[in-house]
Order: C-alpha cells, then sequence, then structure tokens
RNA sequence: GCCAGUGUAGCUCAGUUGGCCAGAGCAGCUGAUUUGUAAUCAGCUGGUCGGGGGUUCGAAUCCCUCCACUGGCUCCA
C-alpha cells in the first residue's frame, strides 16, 4: 500500500502502481469525468500511469493553465496524426502548447499545404477525436526508439533522440499515430470536442535562419463548441483595436508606397496626439534634470566605428551617403548615443556636473528586414524619447532607479497596468557578440539586477542573448490587442561606450574618471508607444491626449454664429475644438462624431441659445445634459490635469 | 531576408470556368432640405483592376518578375 496525499492534506491509502484515474474514480465519477492531468509530486503526469510511492497528488482539469498546455499539447498530437493521414511521408519535429493553443512543425517535403487543406485537416482530427482513442505511454530504449524512427524515415526525431538519455525515453500513441514524446498527455482524444486550425507559417528548424524552413500549423482546440466561439469573437473584437485599422480610420498615420515601406506619415490628428505625448515626456523630464539637446540626423561614419555600432550593424544597415565632392561617408543616424557622447565631450566635465542627463526626441533609420515591417510597431524611421544619462558608477543604482519611477510614472498616466519587466543579461554560452570587459559587465548587471529587486519589479531575466551589444538592459514589455508582446520602456546600463569615446569627468580626487552611461527611452518610441496606446485604449484617447477633445454640432446653419461663439471660447482656453458646419442632420453628425471617437459632443440649437448653455453629449455614453461654456472649460481642464483614464 | 497568402475607386468590398465600354455602398462634389441626440433625398465625379513583361483573337481573371501589405519564422543597436 502507499500513502495518497491531497491538496486539502488528507491522506488515503491505496495499492501500489494505482493510477491517478483510479484514485480520481475511488473518489468520485464525476471526478474521474472532469480531470484531464494529474500533479503527482509537482509533476504532471498522465492519469493512467501508475504510481508507485507515496505521493501528493491534485487533479487538474481544464481551467488549470498546465491542464490547458497539456491539451493542447495533446492536441498538436492529433493533429500530427491527421497530417499524417493526409500527407503521407511526412517528417514531424516538434508540436509544443502555446499560451494559446499549439502548433507542430513538420517537413511536408514536396508536398504543399494550403488553406483550403486545413478545413480538411480539422475534419480529419474531429472524425479521429470522436474514436476517442487514448493516448498510450511506453517507455522504450534509447536503440529501440532510433529503430523505429530510421524505419519511419524520420530524422528530426533522430535528431531530438541524439539528445535524449537512455532511459527516459517515452513514445505516445493515439489512434494510429505514434510520437517521440515525453508527455504527459490527456487521457483520450475524446476530450477534444472544438477544433480550429489558424494559420500556416514557414519557421526555420530550431529557430536557426540557416536551417531548413518547415512548415508550421498553428491551431487552437477546446473542450466544447462555446468556448471556442467565444474565442473567434475575442479575435474578431481584437482586430478591431488593431492600430493600423484605427489609425487609418481616426486619420492618425498612413504609409505611401512611394515614400517607402516603413517610413509612417503622421497625419495632422496622429501629430497632434503624438505632440501632446512629447510635451508630457519633455515636462516630466525637466522634472526629473533632464537637459534637452538637439542632434542631426546623420554622423560621419567614423562615429559609428568608435561606439563600435559600425563594426555590429554596418553591413546590414542603410548604407553611407557619399559627399559627391570629397567622398566623406555618413551615416543615417540609427541612434543618438554617439552624438550625445561627443556632447558630452564638449566640454571638460567635473563630479559635479554628474549626473548630466542629456535628453532628446532623436528621429533614427534603421533598416528593418521587409519581412518585419509591421505597422508603427516596427519601422524604419522613428522617434526615440531617448536621453542617456552620464553619472559616477556610484550613481548608478540611484539614477537607474530614478528612471524605473520615470517608467511607471508614464505607464500609470496612460494606464498601462499589464506589463513585465524583462532582464536581458549576456548570453551565457555565446559570448563574441559582446564588447567591453567582463568587469564592466559584472557591474552592469548587477546593477540592472538589485534595482528591479529594490523597486520590487514583476520581472523576467533572460540570459540568451537579449542583451544589447555594449550592456544589459531591462525592458518593459506590453502586450498588443491579440497579446503579441511589444517592447516599450527600455534602460541599459553601459560602461563601454564611455571607454570608447575617451569619456571623462574630473572626480573629487582632482584626478581623470571614466563615467558610466544609462540609455534609457520610457515610451521607447513614439510611433511604437502611439501603436500600443491605440490597441490599449481602442482608439478612444483619454481628453488630455485625444486630436480633437470637443465637436460642436449645431442643429442648423442658423445657430452657427453662436456656434463660433463658443468655438472661440474653447479655444481660447487651449481647447482643441471644432465645429461641423455641414448642412446635415444632428443624427447624421453625432453618428460621424461617434465613430470619429471625439470625447465630447456640444449640440446647439434654439433652447441652448436662449438659455446661454450648451448639451453636452460624450462619446459612447450618451446626453449629460446643458452646461454653461465656463463650466465645460472648467470640466474638460479638470479631466486633462488629472488625466482622467477613459473606462 | 525566408515560408504561405493577399493586392479591383480615398475607404469597405462584388466581379461565375479568360469574352459586351469593370460594379455597389460609404466618402467627395453639385443641388434641394434647415433639421433636436448614431445614417435626409436626388444627380454627378472618381479605377489603364499594385508596377512591368508574357500566353491568347481576347486578361482584373492564366504564367513570370518586381513592389507593397497580411500571418508566422529569423532579426531588432
Amino acid at each position: 500500500m502507499i500513502k495518497i496525499t491531497f491538496p486539502d492534506g488528507a491522506v488515503r491509502e491505496y495499492e501500489q502502481g494505482i493510477s491517478s484515474m483510479g484514485i480520481a474514480k475511488s473518489i468520485s465519477e464525476g471526478l474521474a469525468r472532469k480531470i484531464l492531468v494529474a500533479d503527482v509530486n509537482g509533476e504532471i503526469w498522465d492519469l493512467s500511469r501508475p504510481i508507485e510511492t507515496d505521493s501528493t497528488i491534485s487533479f487538474l482539469s481544464w481551467g488549470d493553465e498546465k491542464a490547458k498546455s497539456t491539451f493542447w499539447h495533446s492536441s498538436a498530437h492529433l493533429m500530427a496524426e491527421a497530417v499524417e493521414e493526409t500527407f503521407p511521408g511526412v517528417k514531424f519535429w516538434v508540436g509544443p502548447p502555446l499560451e494559446n493553443g499549439f502548433y507542430y512543425d513538420m517537413d511536408l517535403g514536396d508536398q504543399v499545404i494550403t488553406e483550403t487543406d486545413l478545413i480538411k485537416l480539422e475534419k480529419k482530427m474531429s472524425e479521429l477525436a470522436k474514436q476517442n482513442n487514448s493516448f498510450e505511454r511506453k517507455p522504450i530504449s534509447k536503440a529501440d526508439a532510433i529503430h523505429y524512427f530510421k524505419k519511419k524515415g524520420d530524422e528530426y526525431k533522430l535528431d531530438l533522440l541524439s539528445n535524449l538519455e537512455d532511459g527516459q525515453i517515452t513514445l505516445y500513441t493515439q489512434g494510429q499515430f505514434t510520437d517521440l514524446c515525453r508527455g504527459p498527455h490527456i487521457p483520450s482524444t475524446g476530450f477534444i470536442k472544438a477544433i480550429k486550425l489558424t494559420n500556416i507559417a514557414g519557421a526555420y528548424w530550431k529557430g536557426d535562419e540557416k536551417n531548413k524552413m518547415l512548415t508550421r500549423i498553428y491551431g487552437i482546440t477546446f473542450p466544447n463548441q462555446k468556448e471556442l466561439d467565444e474565442y473567434l469573437v475575442f479575435l474578431e473584437e481584437a482586430k478591431k483595436r488593431d492600430h493600423r485599422k484605427l489609425g487609418k480610420e481616426l486619420e492618425l498615420f498612413t504609409f505611401s508606397e512611394k515614400v517607402g515601406a516603413g517610413l509612417p506619415l503622421w497625419l495632422p490628428k496622429g501629430a497632434m496626439l503624438r505632440g501632446r505625448l512629447q510635451d508630457f515626456m519633455q515636462k516630466a523630464q525637466l522634472e526629473s534634470g533632464y537637459l534637452p539637446v538637439i542632434t542631426p540626423h546623420i554622423g560621419s561614419k567614423s562615429l559609428y566605428v568608435t561606439s563600435g555600432h559600425y563594426e555590429k550593424y554596418g553591413a546590414d544597415s542603410f548604407q553611407p551617403i557619399k559627399t559627391p565632392v570629397e567622398g566623406e561617408e555618413f551615416l543615417l543616424k540609427p541612434m543618438n548615443c554617439p552624438h550625445h557622447c561627443e556632447i558630452y565631450k564638449s566640454s571638460p566635465r567635473s563630479y559635479k556636473d554628474l549626473p548630466l542627463r542629456l535628453a532628446e526626441f532623436g528621429t533614427v533609420y534603421r533598416y528593418e528586414q521587409s519581412g518585419e515591417l509591421h505597422g508603427l510597431t516596427r519601422v524604419r524611421g522613428f522617434t526615440q524619447d531617448d536621453a542617456h544619462l552620464f553619472c559616477m558608477p556610484e550613481q548608478v543604482k540611484e539614477e537607474f532607479i530614478k528612471v524605473i519611477d520615470l517608467v511607471l510614472y508614464t505607464f500609470n498616466a496612460l494606464g498601462f497596468t499589464d506589463y513585465t519587466a524583462q532582464i536581458s543579461l549576456r548570453d551565457k554560452e555565446d559570448r563574441s557578440k559582446y564588447i567591453g570587459s567582463e568587469e564592466n559587465w559584472e557591474l552592469a548587471e548587477k546593477a540592472i539586477v538589485e534595482a528591479v529587486e529594490e523597486k520590487n519589479l514583476k520581472n523576467v531575466v533572460i540570459e540568451y542573448g537579449e542583451a544589447a551589444f555594449y550592456g544589459p538592459k531591462l525592458d518593459f514589455m506590453v502586450r498588443d490587442a491579440i497579446g503579441r508582446k511589444w517592447q516599450l520602456g527600455t534602460i541599459q546600463v553601459d560602461y563601454n561606450m564611455p571607454e570608447r569615446f575617451e569619456l571623462t569627468y574630473i572626480g573629487e580626487d582632482n584626478a581623470k574618471h571614466t563615467p558610466v552611461m544609462i540609455h534609457r527611452a520610457p515610451f521607447g518610441s513614439l510611433e511604437r508607444f502611439v501603436a500600443v496606446l491605440t490597441e490599449h485604449c481602442a482608439g478612444k484617447f483619454p481628453m488630455w491626449l485625444v486630436p480633437v477633445q470637443v465637436k460642436i454640432l449645431p442643429i442648423s446653419d442658423k445657430f452657427l454664429p453662436y456656434a463660433e461663439n463658443v468655438l472661440k471660447q474653447l479655444l481660447n482656453n487651449d481647447i482643441r475644438a471644432e465645429i461641423d458646419e455641414r448642412a446635415e442632420k444632428i443624427g447624421k453628425k453625432i453618428r460621424d462624431t461617434e465613430l470619429a471617437k471625439i470625447p465630447l459632443m456640444l449640440i446647439i440649437g434654439e433652447k441652448e441659445i436662449n438659455e446661454e448653455k450648451v448639451s453636452v453629449r460624450r462619446q459612447g455614453k450618451g446626453d449629460e445634459g446643458t452646461k454653461t461654456v465656463d463650466e465645460l472649460i472648467a470640466q474638460i481642464k479638470e479631466e486633462v490635469n488629472n488625466r482622467t483614464l477613459i473606462d
């Protein structure tokens, strides 16, 4: 007999070798029907796997993230079974679960899969699911596993096997499909009731672009149709928030093939919005002791040779511009830091001058691969809310924390609550891509980790190659409408560039020292920030940012003079307002203004003129009754000053 | 850059297996209407069907190529 401990602390005895399913059945049939996997001593196990020793157990059903992952992993196997039947000879790589759904990478050889095949595969999967085949786990020796996949001719599985230790290898079989897999899996395919294969994509084998490109099929499944329907509705809703769609509808920005891919054109309303964000940051920075500077859009190639950027990115950048006579080479500015280093150098610095915080809304140009361009989130020309803080080594931590505070202040003002602080350290395995001494890196990494700990930030640490080549960084990751993660704010500690530029300050000891440099951008770039903000608030910008705050809607042109009078009062109070002068009915004017997501509408007719008031209607909310213009102005000013968020 | 897909008027989209001068709604313009909380009516303008090349008696429809965009992959100073 073995002792099984349950989550509530209860202990019961069972025969050795009983499965979790057996235990569940001993409790209740209802429980046994519902559960997908079990947590046995902290590991997720198949329900059918025999338990041989005293154990702690809890049952997991759909709702639990780990059970969901298992469900989707099993769904990937189900999809593979359907693919193998439809495309004989297919070779499989891996098929993991995702946050939402799963994928499987495969080599289809000469066969081509299209969107219409996905429908067929979905049907096939449904048929296979209905067979309710169980997922059977089978431990196997390495030699036997190699033999099996050699016979099958699947070199990808053989590659996986080469990294596995004998004695730890298992196969899973459901129906006609057997896969090398460590598991676990749900009990049987019958749990999978609703299936959607979402898209086909290419994916490099092992994520390396030098390798062959495999075919990746993405899908998602649910235990019932209702949840799938809800998921599809969610995706539809998310599409409505897409900044590319809203950017067009709200006339924020556009692109032109003639101007070039990835080069956004800011329309008047977008420029207004961006200007407000820039003002916000400028003010916050002035209050925090930053000094605005301005530097040119190009810089001599030698500047980037000094910084190390040329060696690192030169070949993959927009190529140098040559002066026609002298043949001097200039680069379109891909970052502002080297320019700011030269500003630092423009005069001798004392320790009393530090920290020196140079800030610039600097527009930079980077050659991004064509396939990478994406709306405003990934472009070839963008403006960073950049600044470089030059400080003494002992000031790094304090300055770093102050920057974190500024980022949090910014996010808070805009209602971003769902973000992750991502600490990127050097790649543990490959140090060749970094410049600078081991000692400097240690210092920089330590400064970041300590600052994040001190601020108690929810964070993840990445140790495989996310750091910049000159230093570690802390990025603030925010999700877009459909859950894709984007880096917004970034803070980077850099001991290297000051050395390369031979920056110095005279210390208290009257000797020369090298300052430390902190690169930082709370928004990241105005382009990306506007994109994520647009999706975050679904195009309903708060009063302090919205390009047009008030639209005045006269009921007929008889009331235009009064409307103009109201407009003048609003404009005099720095309120962004317009009049809809068209000879349209009020219903039409309201509809158009609602769709333009302008927060306040003032309806003006006979009644308002007689009362010397305006009727106020709020976007998405409806009639708010009448007010005097002065009352309205006071209300708007309050909303602007408080930076009231749209709920 | 790579894999797959898409590209018809400013916007959203229709255009059967290649076949009369390529269509609709919205927007725009003109006129009428002077309107009370989400679409007033009528008329008109607007496209060498992403660019180039080819096949064909004939191409928006088929082929090649380039460009842009979409979903991924890779990359992201």
